[in-house]
RNA sequence: GCCGAUGUAGCUCAGGGGUAGAGUGCUUCCUUGGUAAGGAAGAGGUCAUGGGUUCAAAUCCCAUCAUUGGCUCCA
């Protein structure tokens, strides 16, 4: 006789199976439809192929297309399925990642000396659903590595070696259906049966690995559905997606416009876009002056030595707009790329007592930025743009208070004008490469303790991500998504101890001694390109009435 | 910067080796008490720019610029 397992459902209820059963067996045994519907399986907290047998007592979830983790593993599916329709149209091509991705999934590819252009997408979609139709099952095959390594030498698929080189030694899987084979961690749906609907949605460039020195290959973007319906029913999503991008709305309402004779990425702002901006810069000066900032103006251009001084010209010098000579003397100019510099010399301008601070200069600051001609995109990445920026000058011991502030601050813009589905993320440094970085070890512990204690204290719900700090400090970032999905910066608050130093700010402690001032960076908006260019898409143009 | 796509009237777009097209908007006139009203006439484009192929290029080829989907980058 056979031993039976204990099997907890999400519910809390228990049931008794033969040791060996399946999701998909115990699907059956609860509904025949359901068992038509599950894609996965979750058993202690990990998703598992449906048909996967399980082996002893354990949690488990059946994952259907309602479930996130189910979707993914439909596309991830679904990528397998156009991989194998694509060696199928093109043999000899050699196949990189395929993962799912948030709407979708795509697939990298080096067609090698291969044709291949967006007309041959429809033919891939036929050969697809043709494929799904035959039901094949995605077959786990465990296997050695080095097994593994000699199936893709035979190949003569490096990409894969690549992959395999990262893998840990022992036991790895691959996944098989019909006639195709990949090397994958899976899991998969039971069948390619429950693929009804096949859309392939655009192709890319895309390097291997994400790094810029790599061979680019043609990324495959597509997307996939249990039912025709829904597919038509997201593609009209996209179009009323569309209906929201700002660029359009701009043109519409007549905000903004762009030249060729003026330059790509330089915005030329129309007076009903002014208006609106005017509005935002009104409300958050008014904040502002409640918050106990004061305003300062400062030029567009400065001395190409304040940038070597404050570290930016050696960092960002080649890839800025480049100086600016003068006639007579020998002296160059950088339009400026940020306002944190000049703020600086104004802080410097008179000697400070501990009493003062905190000082908090706040400035609209155009700045200038040589953005490479590939990331331009309406008005969310520009190369001339307003910030509402300000720094706050502070001793040490009024860091995490004020950094607070600011955090209010931040939380009322966007609260005040509903933006409520924003990700707050705390931007670190990489942990395994700090040559990027300026300033002491010791500063950066302090400063990144800081951001985290005092989000920690606000209640900010974050997401912690390694290597996206500034060069010279860590940051709190506000993200918001557009109307099409694609994340952006909006908000931003940052801690730096390196600015001080490099300019040498100080001020007088009631030791009668000087002490070097801690610098806050922040910009509710991000800018005010980047901002209007957001309000625009959530909105879809129709603004709160004291905007409007 | 890289891979792909696009660039035709103010706007949205069709067309395509041999005197530039539609819808909408605009101007004028007519009709109509009514809300994207109907009718008529008209203005508006060296078909992104520069080269090349050709008897002939807006159309084919190349380059540049700009826009765009991604990748990389984002002080």
């Amino acid at each position: 006789m056979s031993k039976e397992i204990k099997i907890t459902l999400p519910d809390g209820s228990e049931r008794q199976y033969p040791e060996g059963s399946s999701g998909l067996d115990i699907a059956q045994s609860i509904s025949e439809g359901l068992a038509r519907n599950v894609l996965a399986t979750k058993v202690d907290g990990k998703v598992w192929d449906a048909t996967r047998p399980i082996e002893q007592d354990a949690h488990i979830q059946l994952l259907t297309w309602n479930d996130d983790e189910g979707k993914s593993t439909f596309w991830h599916s679904s990528a397998h399925l156009m991989a194998e329709a694509l060696e199928a149209l093109y043999p000899g091509i050699k196949l990189g990642i395929g993962p799912p991705i948030e709407n979708g999934y795509y697939y990298d590819v080096d067609f090698g000396d291969k044709d291949f252009n967006a007309e041959d997408l429809e033919k891939i979609e036929q050969l697809m659903l043709e494929l799904a139709r035959q039901k094949n099952e995605f077959q786990r095959i465990p296997m050695d590595k080095a097994s593994a390594v000699r199936y893709y030498q035979d190949k003569g698929d490096e990409y894969k070696l690549d992959l395999l080189d990262r893998l840990e030694d022992g036991t790895i899987t691959f996944y098989k259906q019909g006639d195709f084979t990949d090397l994958c961690r899976g899991p998969h749906i039971p069948n390619t049966g429950f693929i009804k609907a096949v859309k392939l949605l655009n192709i890319a460039g895309a390097y291997w690995r994400g790094d810029e020195k790599n061979k680019q290959l043609t990324r495959i973007y597509g997307i996939t559905f249990p039912k025709q319906k829904e597919l038509k029913e997201y593609l009209e999503l996209l179009e009323e997606a569309k209906k929201r991008d700002h660029r359009k709305l701009g043109k519409e309402l007549e905000l903004f416009t762009f030249s060729e004779k003026v330059g790509a990425g330089l915005p030329l702002w129309l007076p009903k876009g002014v208006m609106l901006r005017e509005c935002l810069e009104n409300f958050l000066k008014k904040a502002q002056r409640k918050a106990g900032y004061e305003q300062v103006i400062t030029p567009h251009i400065g001395h190409k030595q304040l940038y070597v001084t404050s570290g930016h010209y050696e960092k960002y010098g080649k890839d800025s707009f480049q100086p600016i000579k003068t006639p007579h003397e020998d002296e160059e100019f950088l339009l400026k790329p940020m306002n944190c510099p000049h703020h600086c010399e104004i802080y410097k301008s008179k000697p400070h007592s501990y009493k003062e601070l905190p000082i908090r200069y706040a400035e609209f600051g155009t700045v200038y930025r040589y953005e490479q001609s590939g990331e331009l995109h309406g008005l969310t990445r520009v190369r001339g743009f307003t910030q509402d920026d300000a720094h706050i000058f502070c001793r040490p011991d009024q860091v995490k208070d004020e950094f607070k502030k600011v955090i209010d601050l931040v939380m009322y813009v966007f609260v005040t004008l509903g933006f409520e589905n924003y990700t707050a993320q705390i931007s670190l440094r990489d942990k395994e490469d700090r040559s990027k970085y300026i300033g002491s070890d010791e500063n950066w512990e302090i400063s990144e303790q800081a951001i985290v204690e005092a989000a920690e204290e606000k209640g900010l719900k974050t997401v912690t991500e390694y290597g996206e700090a500034a060069f010279y400090g860590p940051k709190l970032d506000f993200m918001v998504k557009d109307a099409l999905g694609r994340q952006w910066q909006l908000g931003t608050i940052q801690v730096d101890y390196t600015l001080p130093e490099r300019f040498d700010l100080t001020y007088i402690g009631a030791d009668n001694q000087k002490h070097r001032p801690v610098m806050i960076h922040r910009a509710p908006f991000g800018s005010m390109e980047r901002f209007v260019a957001i309000l625009l898409e959530h909105t879809g143009g129709n603004f709160p009435l004291w905007l409007a």
